[in-house]
DNA sequence: CCAATAGTGTCTGTAAGACATTATCAC
DNA sequence: GTGATAATGTCTTACAGACACTATTGG
């Protein structure tokens, strides 16, 4: 006899792992091998058992999914709708991850990858939760050591720009931008030039490392 | 035998219930009547059943302890530490919710309202749960709706600046408040004036119906 | 009159925002 | 030279922050 919602309630952990590249926000998703939603994409997760706490979990579903799990991590918001998933009870709490992505270690489980204007199929409820997780981004980053997180390589100002417009979703006038910037000291030249684009070469930018918790906006 | 630990993973709502009186901050608290904690304070809640989501399980807290669940609330933290309930594994999601204490009807469950500055003795770690429940309160101080549900009657402008002062843990200029929270164009003068005080009259004010989100810190 | 509290205006400095032109590279 | 993109400075306006005195009440 198929059993169902015999379990009482599951509980899971899943993370958004948001990176920096070439100028793009992107979030790292897991393709899932089994049904239900065989093919589609998922956040990475895990369920959670009885003798760990969400955090040492998400240290495990980091470990096996990129293989580091010091990164910088934040809790987000805790999902319960009754048929979130198929046959069992599943309450879930997201957490949000930023890390530099060259920092990723090749692991069994199969990811990619997106850009967040082209999140793909998604199972479950995951792309809510995605979304939840872009509106966490955004108050963050009115906290500059974040954008660190996301910078930890040289960029460009206008690169900078790029991922502050996608991510709050506005537009900025460059000169008023790079002023803002600049005037808060967090970032310093690092004397080399970008190169391989058209048109005037852009100077890159590293992050100071001794940036305090400042609000930027 | 004496069962220990055996159920798996309960899980269980919490909720701060604020509100604000005579120009101070007020929790709402719930007195134990059993071991164990027994005599100690604790947060509302109640663990969810497997046909509930968080919300609906918040608005039964909410009936049951103050008569009304339509009221403002906002989901905050997960917590899940292995070991902060003795005997049973919980994880506990924590609301905070604020209403006019006048709209709080009589129960059956003993409460009462504590200033934010003179929290009694909790059971478990809901003292670390209020703490962090400020921190939301306090971020979200930045969006005027909530002051709006924290002060639906009338009020002088020395206790809107306590309130802010308390919660944002800050000393502001009497002046500069004034004329920062009557430039938003938030309230507006009812035409009275407070009774009852030692020297001169405070004018009362109201919020305007209309607030929009607006930015004020 | 005294004590207590509320109410008010000015000045200065800083930051936000609007805006157009010049510079450097690949081809 | 052309096309593409990056870099830069000025002016105006709005807000933040510092600051001291007057007004109204109860006793």
């Amino acid at each position: 006899m198929e059993k169902i919602k015999e379990e009482g309630i599951i509980f899971e952990s899943l993370i958004n792992i948001f990176t920096v590249e070439k100028g793009k926000l992107k979030i790292l998703l897991e393709k899932k091998q089994q049904e239900p939603y065989k093919g589609y994409w998922k956040l990475p997760g895990m369920n959670i058992k009885e003798d760990e706490t969400l955090e040492q979990n998400i240290d495990k579903v980091l470990n096996e999914t990129i293989g580091i799990s010091k990164i910088y991590k934040e809790q987000n918001y805790t999902f319960s709708e009754i048929n979130r998933k198929p046959n069992k009870r599943t309450i879930a709490t997201s957490y949000i991850g930023i890390l530099d992505s060259n920092l990723i270690k090749e692991t069994d489980i199969e990811t990619k990858w997106f850009t967040i204007d082209e999140i793909p199929k998604m199972a479950y409820d995951h792309k809510e939760i995605i979304e939840k997780a872009k509106e966490l981004l955004k108050n963050r980053l009115i906290n500059t050591n974040i954008l660190k997180n996301l910078f930890p390589s040289d960029f460009t100002l206008p690169e900078l720009q790029n991922i502050f417009e996608s991510i709050m979703n506005i537009n900025l006038d460059r000169r008023n931008f790079r002023k803002k910037i600049i005037n808060l000291g967090l970032i310093e030249e690092t004397g080399y030039n970008n190169v391989g684009g058209s048109g005037r070469p852009a100077k890159l930018y590293k992050f100071k490392d001794d940036i305090k918790e400042i609000n930027i906006f």
